[in-house]
DNA sequence: CAAAATTGCTTAACCGGTTAAGTAACTTAA
DNA sequence: TTAAGTTACTTAACCGGTTAAGCAATTTTG
């Protein structure tokens, strides 16, 4: 697959690399080289079928044209569809996307921030695991254009284009009371994420609005690296002993799961269990009964975040900007309406 | 987020670049560098957190550790679960992925994979979209390492690793005639693909093994670009016209989104229409009525896929290995059994 | 007609690594 | 005692691009 060089097209016509080079960035009437000259150029370039070598490109000009996508897990659903709505909008300047996954361990993230940096890429979008501020401000601290995504760091600024998870959480479990639902449970994955803990403070909400009393008991915190056997026995807990007349699920993979659970237990849902899904997936509105589900625009937020990370690249703008998504309800059977 | 490279810590303890370079590769004993100095050399590294610059290193070694992934949709499940296997296996034995999505364009493959070798990738692994003999010819021709995924090219001796579509599809078509269906639909995609090719013929195989004649009418290609106005259509006419009572879909999207307008017109699955799907998504198990399919190994056959790969990078295997996976089908309700 | 300006290139350094080949100083063997 | 070996490095070229600075030949200008 060896290509030809800008050396060989130089030595092939007699002249320099320099004369050759400049042609081909197409700026070969602002350096003066002759009409002549360079239809030579290009007319051997397009014969040898030329295709200047990028690592040597970008190790030239100090910018790779490569961005970092670090999700939890690229088949996950919605980070599947962030990283497509960022290829998209980065394919379109020019620029390519490397991607890995981080299955949530910071120590993994942190090594795949490095690795990445290592590869020279002109800016990161993270959708960070756990709370990983040494890295986050590094990237800080070496000017280095990020974005975090999906989560937020309360204490750190950055940019971000994050949920109004809070608000959306409380939404979905004052519906459920709306409904006439009065044990209402919160199943939650056990991530140390500011996100996720105002998930936890939506549902505390909701409860103090409509004067319930907050019950520990019926509040779970699923292990991400054990969810099966952690979601059973805290959707066991909920119902066969708390029962509950509601659940609301941190995540879509939770609600799914869940209601999955639900169901092999011929557990009614709605009637016996009213359920609310925070985020969703493909094809709730097709489940026995279709999922109520805590809305938000994926597509405008991978865009928004490519936006960001690109116009920080390419402008070197230095302030951060914060871009909160809102949430809206998308009112299905399983909440009991 | 300049960091230091191997010339500033040959300038800081007086050496030449090369002594650094061979200590810092773990080359030291080897190339005779004293014990003393590899230690102040690793000192100042670590103390200044030196990183070897890896455009510079992939331009020198003439290998850039990346391997490329091209999908016609990271967004889809089916792909970015192949996607998420890749990157788990090449990040172990050190590489990275960049991928990009071709939306089934062939054009925009072909300029794909140009970038991608433009950036000095050392293999790419295509879920080719159209045929794209071009290209892959080239690739053959230039001895550039490359895997052909969940699609083949019947006519092209390439590395594979795809599905017996035609078994698979037959399978789905007869389990509908052995649960007493008469007329049964196809519906696929009007994508110029081997894979696809194969399984309409799957649909024929079962018709002439179950001795029904084939009708035209009844299998409809809806195309790419329209899914949903095309689905709707080649729907309507099954349903409304053709009177049929079980329809095969090609592909899971097809499917999900063919349940979805079976539903919104009232129609009964399976009373009235029995459905499978070939390939299946997450939730298909949780819908009403939960669905059927043709199952395949996706994990499998990511996996297969990267080992080939990379087993084609650094052994520069020259023979090409075709890795052909069974499906099974996994019965739900969906089909009327 | 000489000085100045323009034309059409080239030289050489650089980006940040790798590596074959060389060398000075010291040690060992015959 | 001197050739041969060893030690611990360095020099310089290379990967394949970019680019500031330079220069000879020609053309324009005063």
């Amino acid at each position: 697959m060896k290509s030809i060089s800008l050396k060989d097209i130089a030595i092939a016509l007699n002249l320099s690399k320099t004369t050759v080079s400049y042609v081909m960035n197409d700026r070969g009437d602002e350096k003066r080289v002759s009409k002549e000259t360079q239809d030579r150029i290009k007319a051997y370039a397009e014969a040898h079928s030329y295709k200047p070598n990028q690592l040597a490109r970008s190790l030239s000009l100090g910018k790779s044209n490569m961005i970092g996508l670090i999700v939890p897990n690229i088949s996950d659903s919605f980070f599947a569809q962030i990283a497509r709505r960022i290829e998209k909008k980065a394919e379109k300047l020019g620029y390519n996307v490397v991607f890995s996954s981080t299955g949530e361990s910071p120590e993994r993230e942190s090594k795949i921030i490095q690795s990445m940096l290592d590869r020279q890429v002109d800016g990161l979008i993270i959708v960070s695991s756990e709370k990983n501020h040494d890295d986050i401000l590094k990237l800080k601290k070496g000017n280095f254009p990020f974005v975090i995504v999906g989560r937020k760091y309360t204490d750190i600024e950055t940019n971000v284009v994050a949920l109004e998870d809070k608000e959306g959480v409380t939404s979905a479990v004052e519906l459920l009371i709306d409904n006439g639902r009065k044990h209402i449970g919160f199943i939650t994955i056990s991530l140390d994420l500011d996100s996720i803990k105002d998930r936890l403070k939506g549902y505390k909400e909701a409860l103090k609005n409509k004067d319930i009393a907050y019950n520990t008991n019926v509040v779970k915190h699923v292990t991400y690296n054990d969810v099966e056997a952690s979601l059973k026995e805290a959707m066991h807990e909920l119902v066969q002993q708390e029962k509950v007349d509601g659940i609301v699920f941190a995540t879509h993979y939770l609600a799914e799961e869940g209601l999955r659970l639900l169901k092999l237990n011929n557990i009614n849902v709605p009637e016996e269990v009213a359920i609310v899904s925070f985020g969703k997936d493909r094809g709730f509105d097709l489940f026995d009964p279709p999922l109520t589900s805590v809305d938000f625009p994926i597509i405008e937020m991978g865009d928004a975040a490519v936006d960001l990370l690109l116009d920080t690249i390419e402008n070197r703008t230095n302030n951060y900007k914060n871009i909160i998504m809102k949430t809206k309800l998308d009112i299905k059977q399983s909440c009991g309406s």
